[in-house]
DNA sequence: CAATTCAGTGAACACTCGTACTCCGAACGG
DNA sequence: CCGTTCGGAGTACGAGTGTTCACTGAATTG
């Protein structure tokens, strides 16, 4: 009933995506909240009321654009962690499945970069969801990992949340630099996980606890 | 003869900042590319005509705003990282010193965050440009440091670019936040910070060199 | 004290935009 | 097979946009 062909419903989810395509060949060289309603039907070659029978508001069709490219992804980074090898290897291997992801689908990773902190409220919110959803299971892969052992929860779902954030700025990164800079992207991004790698390894060595003091008692001028 | 006040020079210098004013408070709620001539010159008080004695774009009034944002800051990091204290007093000191500044200024650090990837092309570049003087500052300033002794060029920019990116990120994240989870942003900026001041304190112990090699010959496929 | 510079005005231009209608015709369900 | 559903087309409207042009009048200059 629901996966069935359906000539109708198909023709749907084709123009469907055909906006979806249109928009983020113009997200491009734009953002999110400049992005007219008109132009994305011109490029999709379909007349403007037609966007309606898809999409509320070009917020709505930003968000499906979120969830097109971050949903496809889950498990992808835990896959990786939960690899074997030393923990240098799994950094160039994250790296490395980063920029063929970035490289391969340009568009929506800069759209992602572009509208993590852009105009479009909904946007925002879904990018954040998404990420936070990241940083979850990065930091449940890594509580399953021998080098983890003393870690609380909370500096577990820290540092995941600090693998996805160099993520996203690796991305970003990647797309601002062109591809002739793509190798000093990649050697520099590698190098900062590996810094982090280290930190993580010596983590519980110093001053590990008394966090908590400073916190409630932090210098008010 | 330049720096004398000048009636008429003054009055432009002030209409000149009630643009940027009134700009970037209409941009707290919407992106450079979505923001009107008109929309800017009415909150001002001007009519749209006026704009163009100051500004031939909206977006050359963006790239002023991030000139005004970032310019003033050039020597702020770079001086807290050359107080006295151990690592970790540092650390809390550069955190506070952003939380600082974003909670006086929330504005003009929403739209540095919102354009440094967003659709406007001068202005990315601009803030790229201050942002990276910023890391070239910040390295020269570890650079000075007993504790950076065997450190390369290179690496030395890597961590003050991290450190400067980090920044930016806790900025935005602070925003994102609001008042009331700001401790927990603070708390979790510091821990990263801490992180990193881990692995820079090891980092010369394990696999320092060798980099390159591995630079050169990656797996392709 | 004239002459001139120039920041800001006001009206008009030719657009693009989002949205509300009516209408068509192919796919659908009984 | 026939009535219904519904994705999409076409038209029209009011509002808002960037930019132009000739202008005014106070500050500046010699």
């Amino acid at each position: 009933m629901s996966h069935t062909a359906g000539i109708r419903q198909n023709q749907k989810l084709k123009t469907r995506q055909a906006l979806l395509d249109a928009a983020l060949l113009l997200l491009e060289h734009q953002s999110l909240s400049s992005l007219g309603l008109r132009e994305v039907t011109r490029a999709a070659g379909v007349t403007p009321t037609a966007f309606y029978r898809h999409f509320a508001d070009t917020a709505a069709l930003g968000v499906a654009l979120v969830e097109e490219t971050l949903g496809s992804l889950h498990g992808l980074i835990a896959a990786v962690l939960a690899e074997t090898g030393d923990s240098q290897e799994r950094v160039d291997r994250s790296v490395e499945v980063i920029a063929r992801h970035v490289g391969a689908q340009p568009a929506h990773f800069r759209f992602i970069a572009r509208e993590q902190h852009g105009g479009v409220g909904p946007v925002r919110e879904a990018i954040a969801a998404q990420l936070f959803r990241f940083a979850e299971e990065v930091a449940c892969a890594l509580g399953q990992e021998p080098g983890s052992a003393g870690w609380s929860e909370e500096d577990l779902l820290m540092l995941g949340g600090f693998y996805v954030d160099h993520m996203v700025m690796t991305a970003s990164a990647l797309l601002d630099a062109g591809p002739e800079n793509e190798r000093a992207v990649v050697r520099q991004a590698r190098r900062r996980l590996r810094l982090v790698s280290i930190g993580r390894a010596h983590w519980l060595d110093e001053a590990p606890a008394r966090d908590g003091e400073l916190d409630e008692a932090p210098a008010r001028d």
